[in-house]
DNA sequence: CATTTCACATGACAGTTGTCATGTCAATTC
DNA sequence: GAATTGACATGACAACTGTCATGTGAAATG
């Protein structure tokens, strides 16, 4: 069984590379000559683990989120919806998030790339987007609560803002900004379930 | 003066179809030797017209933000400053932005491409942002007042997340849910204010 | 009308992209 | 121990990238 542990893990060693590539530099920057010898190999051997390179841009999506999801989770239990949205915005719109983009959120880091992706990588980002819109919020509804959606664009939209301007003060303002915008929001979608 | 007229002519036949291909194809789209054929030219005579790759890049996207905000500018005035944001969130959030990227808003369809980019072109994107950014606030503050910040990370990304998603009646819902994320965000500063 | 200028064409360059056919050598199987 | 499998290397392919050196023909200038 040596066999199909050494490719396993070798097949391994190319996704978390890939995974993390496409969070620092997007998909132009998952180039297979390059993705290969980073790896200590030969671009040739690259169709053994994978049968095009789209589908490589599909594996390294799901992986990246896999990746990020797990270190995201640990949120206390058992807090209001309202709070759970503050902390999460706290995290998410951090400057930690914004300066480790190779370990961070893949659905911020291809934002505006994917819309001109091929479909099966857009079916994915689609896919995964409904998993964090859904999973988080407490109610289960059938189609995502827009309430998550509009939390989710500001969180999306205001890293990858923070990410494109060079000028750090700007950039620490959007994220502030931000997280501010999200707790006023958070609260006011407490409010209105009040009445 | 035929000669400079002509000169003219083809350098702005050139950057008017960059300028569109950017917001439709993101920088990837750009290639010199694609946008000259299509301008029934070759590509030697790029070079002509322009220095370098990177610097039709810039141009481009200050043209594309030139076109957009002339055709974006018409909203009546006097209007409360909750009202006019609603106003431009109801536009900008529109089906009809979203499937018209190509002589739509150049920030959001490269909202997460510009981070890997040049640091000039990066340097576009701040300026063409603080200028959306401060001068359609009320008062005229030295940095851009982090409520505009937040507005404009919320449309930004509610619009890329929807030409991201490749069901419509997903894409739709974030529409949707952004313009109503922006009113009662606007309502809520507006709250603020009367303190 | 002769000369100069210059917008653009032609063609090349070195590097890149994704993809595959073939070769090789070690692990597996009989 | 012989035969087979298969993970990866080598090298090629056509198409593509940005960039430039040189050629050409027409407009501008004297």
């Amino acid at each position: 069984m040596k066999r199909a542990e050494q490719k396993a893990a070798t097949r391994a060693m190319i996704l978390d590379l890939a995974a993390r590539r496409l969070r620092e530099e997007g998909l132009a920057g998952n180039a297979v000559h390059r993705l290969m010898r980073d790896c200590g190999l030969t671009h040739g051997g690259f169709y053994v683990h994978f049968p095009s390179k789209d589908a490589l841009d599909v594996a390294a999506l799901e992986q990246a989120m896999a990746e990020h999801g797990s270190r995201d989770a640990a949120l206390p239990p058992g807090l209001p919806t309202a709070e759970r949205r503050k902390q999460r915005a706290r995290r998410y719109l951090s400057r930690a998030h914004r300066d480790d983009s190779a370990n961070g959120c893949p659905l911020a880091a291809l934002l505006s790339e994917v819309a001109h992706a091929g479909s099966d990588l857009r079916e994915t980002f689609q896919h995964l987007l409904a998993g964090i819109v859904t999973d988080t919020g407490d109610a289960e509804g059938p189609s995502p609560p827009s309430e998550e959606l509009a939390l989710a664009a500001l969180a999306m939209g205001g890293l990858a803002l923070a990410r494109a301007v060079p000028d750090a003060a700007l950039s620490d303002a959007i994220l502030s900004a931000c997280r501010d915008a999200t707790a006023t929001l958070a609260d006011a979608y407490a409010a209105q379930k009040e009445v």
